[in-house]
RNA sequence: CGAGGUGUGGCUCAGUUUGGCUAGAGCACCUGGUUUGGGACCAGGGGGUCGCAGGUUCGAAUCCUGUCACCUCGACCA
């Protein structure tokens, strides 16, 4: 492809409202133009990009015997009524009607899709197992969508079903793919993407994995011990509270605490410790309204999402009124009269000595201890888990917090569809059984920009040369010169008949306005044809990551550009492995 | 949905506080010329009715009301 005519613009200035960098190059290379919220049209290299992951995911699968197959974007309403989540799925599934008045759905997950499609098939256990996938457009209405590709509306995912007779069976093919994740991320360039265990969330299904890659513009925060490799995401993360080394129990007396309503305000006050404190935070159910009180270490945090698990209902921060009961800012729990649940975080366990919330404006108690005044409670998890807390896995102080962008998840899903809409095999006893499910995601076009976003400098994208949008980027200075022009136009055919992918830039511009747009385009292998070399009889290659920079004959072009090439090729894919 | 912010040629922004000549600059674009290994320069040119609607006024990008869109943080998120 020549870049005279490429369509598409580059650009010096960073865009103002991207706060990423993968963004702000997704703009300015020409990579991604925006047509509205989360929704974003391809030029031509992010969409060789994207169909170069695509292409590896595809061989990974393959490898994997899952059988590519396509499901419809648009689905009819009434295949999510049979697996209950036209109603349990919120504004994310868009909704509408047809001519006829029919309800309707874009598919945002093809769980439904994938079992109305074998569940007649796989009637008997004779078939099993089997795996199906497909690459397609999904639509989600998120909410807030942000930071270019990383979170649209719309966009390009590989989803794919499995159905097995067994749980073990399952396992042992969740192995599978959990592999042939790893080697889709090692060949797409980033082999540092890390699983995590993760909350299954609207899915549904026991265990799940989410892939992470691990970079500071990431939206999830990834719990880590160096210690014994640990990795879980934060709303998965189970939190242990080391609270030996407390103060012996006292005596409990309410204190007057004026206008102090933070935990920090009246621990200052009080000149106590914020480790031997009671919080309490609030919320309601978002389908009854009740009140439901989170009592917690005053320099904890409830986790929202291990509080949605227990409750087995979603939450929301609580109005407080005058009329619930609950007094705001010193809301305790002894002597709480109001009508709401109340739950009591492992963080307080052991605690003998603590500093409350009163139920009475401007008034705390010092000195409650749980056990003598209140009786025995029931301690669960619901806490977020801290940068220096201890190991769930070994047992050390060593957790620390990174933040990491998810690039692709596994689930068990066990029968939750299957069963729910009515799939069935017969099993060879002749017994009727319904199959066990597994799902796995990746996100093409999230792939693409988080390679962009762990992969760049102060110029523009560094490509891996197996997702490239080109090979070679071939610049030709001075193309006024019958010289330069004439040896550039040759090594151009020579390359394109040769198979290699190359983007000729022929345009006769100053060198930085050339060298800037191929920084931009980030092609790994750039080959530079200038009048002081080419009178010599040589020209330049170069790779993007700075790792070459030589002057060769014209005549060993072709080669030494194939030997560049093969050079950059192998050092990625010596770097994939089998994991099982 | 809550809090804050921003809407002025394709892009980055000035002008709005204190209403007042024909709405500006740089980049990009077009024409001609000089340049040519890291976004060079000269001359000429095209393009915006100031997010949208209503109002106040002799006069509105500027003030008022409403509305829409976008951005940030939070909520939400297979």
């Amino acid at each position: 492809m020549k870049l005279s005519n490429m369509v598409g613009e580059r650009f010096k200035e960073r865009p103002s409202d991207c706060v990423i960098d993968s963004h702000a190059f997704s703009v300015r290379g020409g990579y991604i133009k925006y047509v509205s919220n989360g929704i974003y049209s391809l030029y031509p290299p992010m969409k060789r990009v994207t169909a170069k992951i695509e292409n590896i995911i595809r061989e990974e699968m393959d490898a994997a015997d899952s059988q590519e197959v396509l499901f419809p974007v648009v689905l009819p309403g009434s295949l999510w009524e049979e697996s209950g989540r036209f109603e349990s799925v919120g504004d994310e599934l868009l909704r509408f009607k047809d001519r006829n008045n029919a309800s309707m759905v874009l598919g945002m997950t093809h769980e439904e899709a994938a079992v109305q499609m074998v569940r007649e098939w796989g009637n008997t256990y004779a078939k099993y197992p089997f795996s199906i996938y497909q690459i397609q457009t999904k639509f989600r209405d998120e909410a807030r969508p942000r930071a270019g590709l990383i979170r649209v509306r719309e966009f390009t995912m590989k989803d794919a079903y499995s159905f097995h007779t067994s749980q073990e069976d399952l396992e042992k093919y969740y192995d599978v793919m959990a592999n042939a994740y790893f080697r889709v991320f090692e060949r797409a360039g980033i082999p540092e993407v890390i699983s995590v265990k993760s909350d299954s969330g609207m899915i549904g299904g026991s265990v799940s994995h989410e892939y992470m890659l691990l970079v500071d513009a990431g939206e999830d925060s990834i719990v880590l011990c160096d210690e014994c490799g640990y990795s879980a995401n934060m709303e998965a993360a189970d939190t242990t509270v080391d609270n030996t080394g407390c103060a012996p129990a006292g005596e409990l007396k309410k204190v007057n605490t004026p206008d102090c309503k933070t935990i920090e305000e009246v621990c200052t006050f009080l000149n106590s410790k914020v480790e031997e404190s009671c919080k309490a935070v609030i919320y309601q159910a978002n389908m009854t309204d009740e009140y439901i009180v989170v009592f917690l270490r005053g320099d904890y945090e409830v986790n929202e999402t291990k509080l949605t698990n227990l409750l087995g209902e979603k939450v929301h921060a609580a109005t407080i009124t005058p009329e619930c009961g609950l007094c705001a800012g010193f809301c305790g729990p002894y002597k709480q009269e109001a009508k709401c649940k109340i739950i009591y975080d492992k963080s307080l366990e052991g605690i003998e000595n603590l500093v409350c919330g009163a139920n009475e404006v401007d008034y705390h108690y010092i000195g409650l201890n749980i056990k003598r005044d209140i009786g025995d409670v029931e301690y669960v998890d619901v806490s977020k888990i801290r940068t220096g807390d201890i190991c769930p896995c070994c047992g050390k102080k060593t957790i620390r917090i990174s933040r990491g962008i998810e690039v692709g998840n596994i689930f068990q899903l066990g029968t939750k569809y299957s069963k729910s809409m009515g799939m069935t095999y017969t099993d060879v006893d002749g017994s009727v059984k319904t199959p066990i499910m597994g799902c796995y995601g990746i996100g093409v076009g999230r792939l693409a920009a988080s390679v962009m976003e762990a992969k760049h400098d102060d110029y523009g994208p560094i490509w891996p040369i197996t997702i490239a949008p080109w090979q070679v980027h071939l610049c030709c200075m001075r193309p006024d010169k019958a010289e330069c022009k004439e040896a550039a136009d040759k090594i151009y055919d020579d390359l394109l008949k040769a198979g290699v992918e190359v983007i000729y830039d022929d345009r006769n511009v100053q060198a930085g306005v050339m060298f800037a747009d191929a920084d931009l385009l980030g092609v790994p292998v750039r080959v530079t044809i200038g009048p002081k070399n080419i009178a010599n009889g040589q020209i330049e290659i170069s790779t993007r990551d700075k790792s070459v920079k030589e002057l060769v004959n014209v005549e060993d072009a072709n080669a030494e550009i194939k030997k560049v090439i093969d050079k950059l090729f192998d050092e990625i894919n010596s770097k994939v492995r089998d994991r099982i």
